[in-house]
Parts: structure tokens; sequence; C-alpha cells
DNA sequence: CGGGGATTTGACACATATCAAGAGCGGTGG
DNA sequence: CCACCGCTCTTGATATGTGTCAAATCCCCG
């Protein structure tokens, strides 16, 4: 059911978690796993803790949940009580305004967290939903905290997860805010790429499991403008492309797309080129 | 790792620091006054914090820095060793992209916690700037780790601080990712209004400290379309303008400007609706 | 008081959105 | 099994919002 070959190793090592096959509800179960030997550790919460620290994680009572693709991991409004760590799956977040407009503010995979949101209000702000048959790790806050007071390394590591999320906030509204469409692109498929390769799994290529839109709405684009600009890239034998499949063919030139700023210059002149470094210096 | 110890020399090498040069220098200075007893602390780290709790904070031994209008507090790339809280002025952090691209990424006033970003990775990661002559508090990060550990009410508001930061940052990306030019213009003046609001200062009118330019970058727009679209906003009535003295005339109007999405609507019909409620659910 | 940056405004260019049509695919039910 | 349906994606033609370039004024700061 699931396309053949190369990418299955993208999910198929993680679903050893047993899935609950018949009722469309998730499933909550007691985690058969301690952090300290949980095979994410080295890029989730217990990253960075050392010996005796890292087992202290496992004083955290928490369960696993399977959240089917389409399903809401938590909704806005809804009151926070645990943050969530990705242990296999895909999630997209959003925001929606009153108007019903939606934004796109992340898409999460293995070992990343979900759920900060909610800690300043007590209530969540955003939505998360999987993109795909996932699981998580549910954690309570409150025992995340109470824990976090005596290991100080864990304390640290969490602020640091925090801090994390609030650079990465940064890189997309910096993308958001001035990058070109074509930019935005190259650097959301370098970015997935990346955080594939983090996790041992092929950063060439890979599915994608968000649509056009989701992608869109992330960059900042409509979903046409996105089609477009993968067919763009397609043509130029930057990244070959078959439906939800991405492989990226020539990684230097997509990097290189990040850095031209002034289009193709066309129209430039000397007198321009002055204008130019006048105003940038 | 982080003991007291180095916590204190942390803090030494910052009054150590090369703090040399006359005149336009930042200054120094031990603070003259407790957490607890500042007239911020509703806004600022404290807040939450109750009775000997918030006394607490004045175990932690901080300093007041000066920073000249157009000077820096940190920029990205230096170590991170400590917080800061404004006491007063107005700064503004910025990122930059090797290809010299700059990009706001908010604007910090009184009570506003900055320095976040250095967390992760221990250094910082974007510019943050002075708009005005403004004052600090130094909050040395592993000294509020520590006490953290041993205040519970005050870990978990420093939490919320982060996470308030990363809600806010989404509302950000919202912004660039699905708004119109007057619509951010709208909800940035909206959202400043709101802010010295709850500072107790005129919300209706006040002073804008950074440029159209500043503006522009924040927003994701050219200085001279943020500078169109001031003009609009004050012949329509509904901001008057001097200079960098906005006065906001209409709140209604402004927040209705956010309201509005698809623009007039024309082309609406029954099927349309149909498609989208499907789509939605 | 002078000079350079900040701002405004206009004319025009261009990137991306919008509208529209069709193809491909997966699921569903006869 | 095929036919149908809805959704996603692609592609084209066109519209439009915002960027770009330019020039004039203003005024803040030294």
């Amino acid at each position: 059911m699931r396309s053949t070959a190369t990418a299955q190793s993208l999910t198929e090592s993680h679903f050893a978690a047993p899935i609950n096959r018949h009722a469309r509800v998730d499933n909550i179960e007691r985690c058969p796993t301690l952090c300290s030997s949980c095979n994410l550790k080295e890029m989730c919460l217990p990253c960075g803790m050392k010996g005796a620290d890292s087992k202290a994680l496992d004083e955290i009572f928490y369960n696993r949940r399977t959240i089917k693709r389409g399903a809401s991991l938590y909704r806005a409004g809804t009151p926070f009580q645990s943050l969530f760590t990705v242990r296999s799956g895909f999630f997209k977040s959003y925001a929606v305004t009153e108007d019903g407009r939606e934004q796109v503010t992340g898409f999460q995979m293995a070992g990343e967290i979900v759920g900060l949101d909610g800690i300043e209000t007590d209530s969540h702000s955003i939505n998360v939903e999987a993109l795909e048959d996932s699981v998580v790790c549910v954690i309570p806050f409150a025992q995340l905290e109470n824990l976090a007071g005596r290991v100080p390394s864990l304390q640290h590591q969490f602020h640091r997860m925090m801090s994390r999320e609030i650079v990465r906030d940064q890189g997309v509204m910096m993308l958001l805010g001035s990058m070109h469409a074509e930019e935005r692109v190259a650097a959301f498929l370098l970015n997935l790429s990346q955080r594939f390769a983090a996790r041992g799994y092929a950063s060439a290529e890979f599915m994608l499991r968000m649509t056009r839109e989701e992608i869109g709405s992330y960059l900042g684009l409509k979903l046409e403008t996105v089609s477009r600009i993968f067919s763009k890239l397609q043509q130029s034998g930057l990244i070959g492309l078959d439906k939800k499949r991405v492989r990226l063919l020539d990684l230097a030139a997509l990097r290189a797309i990040l850095g031209r700023t002034c289009k193709p210059m066309r129209h430039i002149d000397i007198h321009h080129h002055d204008n130019i470094k006048a105003a940038t210096l």
C-alpha cells in the first residue's frame, strides 16, 4: 500500500510500536520504553544528558499515544497539560485567524518537541495535526518541571530546546520576511534534508508528507507558486520530483539559490551597481 | 556542570569586560533596586510570583547596564552569558544573512526579556540594538537557572516567558505569511498600542522609535510601502501622523482591517462555500 | 547652520496571486 | 472489474499588490 522502496526506512523502522487498527480513536498506552534506552534519545529531550542524569528522565511517568493521519494532537484553546515528543511520524502545527485563514507554523518529525505554545497561558494557542499515522510520547509538564527542578542538566536541556524553538521561529521570520519564492522553497527543501540527515535517513531523497498547499502556507506562498517552482527546479535539474517524492540532485546549486539576493540583475549597469553598494554600506 | 562558582566568575568577567573607552561607551553599574521593589515587576520576570518567592529573586546578583541609542546590546556570534530585561528604552532585534540582508525580528520595550536566543548554543544568534538610550537589567543565566531550580514559581514563570516568546513569534509568522501590507501595518500599530497600554502609557498616541525601514523589515515590506500605507491610513482618518508621532484615531476601523481577508469577495457563491467546508473538515 | 539620512510621492516593473481548465491518482461503490 | 468522485497537482492566461527606481522635501544631529 505504501509506495515502494527507498524511503520506507523513514517510516517502517519506528512502526514497531503497536498501532491500534480497529477504531478511529487515538490510542493511549503505557510507555514500553524508557528515555534512557530510547533510540531517539540523541535528539530528543535527553540529548546532552549524561549517565545518571539521563536515567533520571526515566522517573517521568509518560505514555505513548498514537495519532492517525489527519487527526489532531491538540487544538487551539484546549487546556495545556503535557508536552509531546514525536516518536515516529510527521506533524504540522498551524494557527487559524478569526476569519478562517490558516497559517502553518511548522512541521515536526521524530525527536522534536511539540506543545511549548501552551505553557504561557495554560492553554494551547495553535493546532497540531498528524500528517501520517504517528506516535508521540506524552510528557506531563508538571512532572517535567518538577524533575527539572531537581536535575539541573535536564533543566538546562529543556531550556535549550525552548531556545531552539525560538531561534527556529526567527529563521522562519527571515524566510517569510525577506526571501523570494524560489529561495523559500530551496530553503525549505534543504531544511528538511538536513533534518532527515540528522536522523540518519536519506537526506537527498525523501517523501513530502504535506500537500503543496501546506507547504505554501508555511512559506507564505500559494500552492500554485510552490508547484511552479518545483517544476522549475526540476527542469533545471536541481531536484527530481515524482508526486510527493523529492530527490535533491544538486545540493550546491540549491544552496546557491539562497545566496543571491538581487534577482538576475539584468538591467544592471555600473551606475546601478554603485547605488547598490552605497545603499548597503 | 554549571556551578554557582562558575556563575560568579561569569559575572565577574562581566565587570572586567573590556568596557573601556570614554564617551560613547555603555555604562555598567551595580543595581540599586531589587526585583521585589521594582516598579516593573508586574510585567517583568517576577510577574506572577507571590510573597516570599518574589523576594527570592532578589538573591540574583545583577547589574544595570545603559545602552546608548544605536549601540548593540549584543551581536550574533558573541557568547551567551546573561539574559536582559528592558528597564527603560526601546530595542530592536534582527538577524542578518550571509548576503547582508537584515530582518528585524522584534521590538522590545520595558519589562520584556531579551537574549533567549543564546541559550541553545551558548552563543547569540541574533543582534539586539537600542533604538533610544536604554537601560537593561543584566541577569546572569547560570544564576537564574540555579535559582529557578530552587524556586518552582520562578522556574514556571521563566518557562511562561519563553513560551510567550514562542507564541509571539508564531503571531509574526502569521502576519508575514498570510496578511496584506495594510493588515500588517494595522496589526503592528495595534500591537504597539496594546503594549503601551499594558504599561500604563497612552495607548492611542505614541512615538515610533524605529524608522520606516525598520518597520518594513519587521513586516516584510519595503519602507516606501510602509510610508504609503501610513499616508493612506492618515487620509482615511484612521490615524494621525506627525513624523514619528502616531495617533490612533479609529481603533475599531483599524481592527476591522485585520478582519477582511478575501478582498471584496466578489466571485463567491454557494458552491464555493461548500468546497471550503469540505476542505476544512 | 550645514549636510546627510529619513520620509514622501510618483512612475513603472515585476513577482506572485488569482482564475480557470485539465490531468492524475486513490478510494468507493455498483 | 469498471466508473465515478473528490482531491491534489500542474500549467496557462491574466490581474494586481508590492517592489524598484528616482526625485524632492524635510529635519534631525552634529
